[in-house]
DNA sequence: GGCTCCTTATTTACTCGGACATATTAAAGC
DNA sequence: GCTTTAATATGTCCGAGTAAATAAGGAGCC
């Protein structure tokens, strides 16, 4: 039986240290499965792992069984864990795992990212961006150019240094993705984002940003905004490609 | 091969479980996800809609508070619904919800499927499977290029009028996304797969596959096995094009 | 004797019902 | 108009009982 951690869990005469396990405003079972969510996607459990006992777990938690089982509910529902009566539940291969799942991907992030994921993350990026820069380019409206004039224009104001000039960023790439008409697309995002939210601080971690974006940035732009999806497609790809440059001589 | 449900279940002959209708297929709160999920991916709930509460609607299903409550997690974690205490649970606009989770498209696709969900998905393999298969014509090795070549020869000797036919043509497919190392695209196969099972059976009932497609797939094969990429994605980008055109043609 | 097959027994998740706590909104009061 | 209070739905807890799947045990057969 892998078991959990600590299960030093003695009842002793009632020492029982001030439960209050809710880290954040995050509920206790949002909480949970964070947690929980964590010790798989980190490898803590690995795939074929059966986790401890509702009851044994949810005492080593402090929590009731209900907030656990919750909890659980929501990795089931992400492909993390399956749980049948009698055989416990189990830790899945992988391979069944939502890894596009927004969740999931923070938690993949949170602790210490697994390298081959970020490139598989990147590598889906180059794929997708391009494209949907040539599809927004034949579909974009009025509204959409405006939406990523702007986003540019926020750019330019606060620099990447700066929170509010990363959420321009994403801004105006979900503008592009928005513009495809395309939902699935505009749902990678979510994941895609998430990658590359993180390299950019972690870009920016390992001292200054060696590129102005700006420039490419606005050469996608002027792609979409005349309709010329090989122009804006290659433009995209090269933005793409620089950015996947600088995060790898970043990365030593 | 995500699909775990089975829909047309056939109750239980003669034994009338009187005592539990709700559906006993998958456990019971995995019933009750699946029913609301179909409700709100069909449109039956709104965005923005505020079900009734949870007593209520559990006592309206016939369960208990428990079990419904499970269920709405699962349907939290996939970013169909939102719930806070004292505003109730609320259906989430449609930007929030995990369109690529298996099981959000198996619901999308067990109802009416919405035309412009469709066109999404198939534009999305339109961009990510040639970009696969050039992928995968620089990094296959031995192994991958005879799974490949075995679902072939399965594909030719059943045909996709068979239920093992459809399985090998699903299979070349995912062996050329595992040829490319990169879990993401595996992962988007479980989503994209999905629509292109349902057009296919699709097409299928609404008579007659017009064109082979083996010759096709043969010429992607061809491609990766050189180790060409260009020829490999073009193979793989006719062949999503023609079905595609094959799809549109059969739904009028 | 050794084997399969069926029955039983145990373990585990699953479901239930009720109770109390907490947070958020809306109304009442200043 | 702002603060305080009350109402309400979700959130959490507890304990009991049910159903299902595996492991153990015994009857029958080769």
């Amino acid at each position: 039986m892998t078991n959990a951690k600590g299960e030093a869990d003695a009842p002793e005469s009632g020492k029982t240290p001030a439960r209050q396990p809710r880290g954040t405003g995050r509920r206790l079972r949002g909480a949970i499965a964070h947690k929980l969510g964590l010790a798989i996607v980190s490898g803590e459990y690995a795939p074929g792992d059966t986790l401890s006992g509702e009851i044994a777990f949810s005492e080593a938690l402090d929590v009731s069984r209900s907030a656990y089982r919750e909890a659980v509910q929501v990795l089931t529902a992400k492909g993390l864990v399956e749980s049948r009566p009698k055989a416990g539940t189990r830790v899945l291969p992988r391979n069944r795992w939502n890894l596009l799942d927004p969740d999931v991907v923070a938690w993949a992030f949170a602790g210490s990212p697994d390298i081959q994921f970020i490139r598989s993350l990147f590598e889906l990026r180059a794929i997708v961006e391009p494209a949907a820069a040539r599809l927004a380019a034949e579909r974009r409206d009025r509204a959409d150019l405006k939406a990523m004039k702007d986003a540019l224009a926020a750019m330019r104001r606060h620099t990447l240094a700066t929170e509010a000039g990363l959420a321009a960023d994403r801004e105006f790439h979900d503008a592009i993705l928005r513009a495809t008409r395309n939902d699935a697309l505009v749902v990678l995002s979510a994941s895609i984002g998430a990658a590359v939210n993180w390299t950019t601080q972690f870009k920016q971690r390992s001292r200054a940003l060696p590129r102005d974006p700006l420039p490419d940035h606005i050469r996608v732009y002027d792609g979409i905004a005349a309709g010329d999806a090989e122009a804006a497609g290659a433009a995209m790809r090269a933005l793409v490609d620089l950015a996947l440059e600088d995060t790898r001589h970043a990365m030593e």
